[in-house]
DNA sequence: CCCATCACCGGAAACGTTTCCAGTGTGCAT
DNA sequence: ATGCACACTGGAAACGTTTCCGGTGATGGG
């Protein structure tokens, strides 16, 4: 920790030259080369860097997006942050990582707080949603992206996926390769994704595309490994009439991991006597043994087309809102591989 | 996005009373009741929130910090981040997460950035140091905690572990459980972690107190998974004179799930042919199959404590430089189990 | 009744920057 | 030689806040 830093007057005086000129022939624009070099030296002898925050005030701009989540510890929310990171840095954008916490309210707190003007714009990704928070967002000073479910309705920005029709591609190719009696490891189904996938996941286990025999689900307190395990344990100790289950679709990578555990507690090969699908398609998944079959939602496209409308919105506001979706991809891996040689 | 915030002239000119009443009404001091009432209902009523970057401005302050990391997807500086975003939100500070690239040069240029005065502090985990950056750092006009090796005699706060140690628990445990042919998977050599384990490594396999009958080492490019199976195909491919390798020490959990990895590609049982071990004790690592055995250096106490370590800092100056060091842990688990019925 | 003390209030400055506006000088064309 | 366009410069205002400082009124003690 140094001495105070150099402000622009001073480099102003040093240059022997006005504050608009100074100004001016560092920011590049309708000043002569003369007096650029000038300036330029004078910055350089005092070892000048412009205050971001008297910048800010002035500019009205901060350079700054926050990305707010309830749990960072997710490696979805990993990969988001990335991306939303890759693509804002190169534009000077800085990332400010919040929190939403766990209830709506407190993000409603958050989005309100918004009102302080530290940021430019907003990234989120709510795991719950009610209309408070949509009136919030969409009375916020600021542009919010919201990823998660589509609002196109409400006429707020999102970045969405189609976890529903992921859940289905899941069901889809597990009755491809022969599995009839499907078990469901989901979250919390009061959250945005948990009822997504809930949906998702009766679509395609009701109706005549349905080849199986038994689909049922079981509810996991939270998105995590340990919720994943003691919910798999639940699942599988029942054996329904049709038989004992020969697969099971977790919601997220996390929980299909805590399936996985379960059934080696329980003596189940895996894929063998049990084929497991996980969803976000993670790199923990990819590096896990077995590798996890799982449905990608794009985490960093959508960050990063998140990032994208943030920079588009921040410059000029109002556009109507925009909608993008990226669309689920399934990746076939160990964990319902059909040889049993794979392991 | 609504129209344009109210400002605290306005809030003055609603209350009628004059700015620096208001001021003081709403921040709490040397205000009668009366005036406080008035002015929290004219706030109240224009739906005031009091400007940031103004705030900044004037107090010089932006409660604001900045974490900066090589790679923020490694799980290891998601539980720090993690631990310090707990630390500072409760103390109004927001946390700006940064990269610090990957050359020395790039961590000098972000430290220099500071410059710009938009944090009241950093916390830096480089992977790499020279002087240049000890420089930087000390010439830094904002307090910057150093998360990795300790600086003491460069007078820079750092709050760092003894991996080195760490590494010879890694060793001893495995010595302990019957393994004398050991190896040694670690990540790039010209990084602090790197080197520091290396030395840890070669302390344990030297003198008196190695009594196995052969070390060795193999480098991975990279602290990644990849990285690591890649590193432990060329390892294992070898077979030293004293017989094949019955252990490997990973520099890190990531390489060790690499190691594991080779090791069934070649039909190698963990722990019963190979006991695996890694270091950083990760979610990842935990919950992997099988489970890893893992030196924890105690990132999240690192993460926590660096955090505490800039408040004080920011609050008051020039104390003499900190050092605090968070011992090693090991915690054995699956993959160094001996009994070979846990596989 | 007068003076000292005290609590409180308002004016004004300051933080560091960008940008509007008016003014100066140069060069070119008529 | 004179006018005009043009490039450049400097003064000053503005962004929103906190805080110093002087001043006012009330209150209590002598």
């Amino acid at each position: 920790m140094s001495s105070s830093r150099a402000t622009l007057i001073q480099v102003a005086e040093r240059a022997g030259v006005s504050l608009a000129s100074t100004s001016r022939a560092l920011h590049g624009t309708g000043a002569s080369q003369k007096m650029v070099d000038r300036v330029r030296a004078a910055a350089a002898e005092l070892g000048y860097s412009p205050d971001a925050i008297g910048r800010s005030l002035r500019m009205k701009r901060t350079f700054q997006v926050a990305f707010a989540v309830a749990d960072i510890g997710n490696p979805v929310y990993v990969e988001m942050l990335t991306a939303i990171h890759e693509v804002l840095a190169p534009h000077g954008y800085r990332v400010v990582v919040m929190s939403t916490g766990h209830t709506v309210a407190s993000t409603v707190d958050l989005v309100r707080s918004l009102g302080s003007g530290f940021v430019d714009g907003l990234i989120v990704s709510p795991l719950r949603t009610d209309d408070a928070l949509v009136d919030a967002i969409r009375e916020a000073p600021v542009p919010v992206v919201v990823i998660g479910r589509s609002l196109e309705q409400q006429g707020i920005d999102s970045v969405s996926t189609d976890s529903a029709a992921g859940l289905g591609q899941a069901v889809a190719h597990l009755l491809e390769i022969g599995r009839r009696r499907i078990g469901f490891v989901n979250g919390p189904l009061d959250t945005t994704p948990g009822a997504a996938r809930q949906r998702g996941f009766d679509a395609a286990t009701s109706g005549p595309a349905f080849t199986g025999d038994h689909a049922e689900t079981e509810r996991a307190d939270d998105f995590t490994v340990a919720a994943g395990l003691a919910a798999a344990r639940r699942l599988l100790s029942r054996t329904p009439a049709a038989g004992p289950f020969d697969a099971v679709v977790a919601a997220n990578d996390l929980l299909a991991i805590g399936v996985v555990r379960a059934a080696r507690e329980l003596g189940l090969s895996v894929p063998g006597a049990l084929a497991v699908t996980g969803m976000d398609d993670t790199e923990i998944g990819r590096v896990f043994q077995p590798s996890l079959t799982s449905v990608s939602l794009g985490s960093a496209e959508r960050g990063a087309a998140a990032a994208r409308l943030v920079l588009d919105r921040v410059d000029d506001g109002a556009e109507p809102a925009q909608q993008i979706a990226i669309g689920p991809r399934l990746f076939v891996r160990e964990s319902t591989a059909q040889e049993e040689s794979a392991r």
